[in-house]
DNA sequence: GATGAGCGT
């Protein structure tokens, strides 16, 4: 019984208690013939009313019974045992093929190559697979923080090379899904077509002739917290993949020049800063966790007296 | 712990 357990069985959850209880069972008790002697334990379904069907033998009183157990599962578990079913009826692959069933069950090392795909890259941006619009979004901050006057440059080792980011995997967008429109409308492209829509003609923009300029200071999100070495660079690896970002301004010293520890970040989209926050608020980095909120509106100048 | 520089047309 125990001997024809597989993995796949232990995964699921409604099979715990009983898996357990036979474990112990096994342990404690009975000579291993005469459980070995039991038919294995046979689980059918679900089916499409999510009944599964159990069927497993066990010894009472010295006879042997047949147990027919018929279990409800709630639609969760059915996608997850779909899963695990089609997990089962996946053929061997790899230096598994060939190997007997005494063999299957012995844990063994092995070595296969794993390709890991890579999240981000900086220069590899004409890729059309599921990172794309993360990638897109990233190629058109770093062209409008060139045009701001913060370098676009390439990464390299002094940029951010002891900083171990990954972007959270809740943040990544699926292939075709757009980030969604906050008001209004959608923009002038079809949604889906991939095709490149300038802020002044996305939904929520204001009227045509607002430039870059004005829309620098919208959408500012307030960081603090940060060590003093964070770099503008730092800062757009960090933001960058939650969508366009139209300025990074890390505040200095004037005189030392040093890091004040905080800094703004000013995001083409509402939404998309909305997003930043709540996944960046409270992060760890660089062994210091990140405060990110919304910024109070600038400070007016005085202004000059006299005309 | 903290809330930005510059405006030059």
């Amino acid at each position: 019984m125990v001997s024809m357990m597989r993995w796949g069985d232990t995964l699921e959850d409604d099979d715990f208690d009983e898996l357990t209880a036979q474990a112990l069972v096994a342990a404690n008790a009975a000579p291993a013939k005469q459980v070995e002697k039991l038919p294995p334990k046979q689980v059918f379904g679900p089916d499409k009313d999510g009944v599964k069907t159990i069927v497993e033998y066990k010894v009472e009183g010295g006879h042997k019974v047949k147990v027919t157990k018929k279990v409800r599962v709630t639609k969760k578990q059915m996608k997850t045992n779909k899963g695990v079913l089609e997990r089962r009826n996946l053929g061997k692959f790899g230096e598994a093929v060939g190997l007997n069933a005494e063999q299957e069950r012995t844990t063994m090392s092995m070595t296969e190559d794993i390709f890991l795909e890579r999240v981000k890259t900086s220069k590899d941006n004409t890729r059309k697979d599921e990172n794309f619009d993360q990638l897109q979004a990233l190629a058109t901050t770093k062209a409008l923080l060139r045009m701001s006057g913060i370098s676009g440059k390439p990464d390299g080792p002094a940029f951010g090379a002891n900083k171990a980011y990954k972007v959270p995997a809740s943040v990544r967008r699926g292939p075709g899904e757009r980030p969604p429109d906050e008001d209004g409308p959608s923009s002038l492209a079809k949604p889906g077509s991939g095709q490149y829509v300038p802020p002044s003609l996305r939904a929520g923009a204001s009227s045509a002739g607002e430039t870059m300029r004005t829309r620098r200071d919208e959408n500012s999100v307030r960081v603090t917290n940060l060590s003093e070495d964070t770099k503008e660079q730092d800062l757009l690896e960090l933001f960058g993949p939650f969508g366009a970002i139209s300025r990074i301004y890390i505040a200095y010293d004037r005189e030392t020049r040093e890091s004040r520890g905080f800094a703004f970040i000013n995001f083409v989209r509402k939404d998309e800063a909305q997003r930043a926050i709540n996944k960046l608020d409270g992060y760890g980095y660089d062994n210091l966790i990140l405060r990110v909120e919304w910024a109070a509106p600038r400070e007016p100048r005085p202004q000059q007296e006299g005309r």
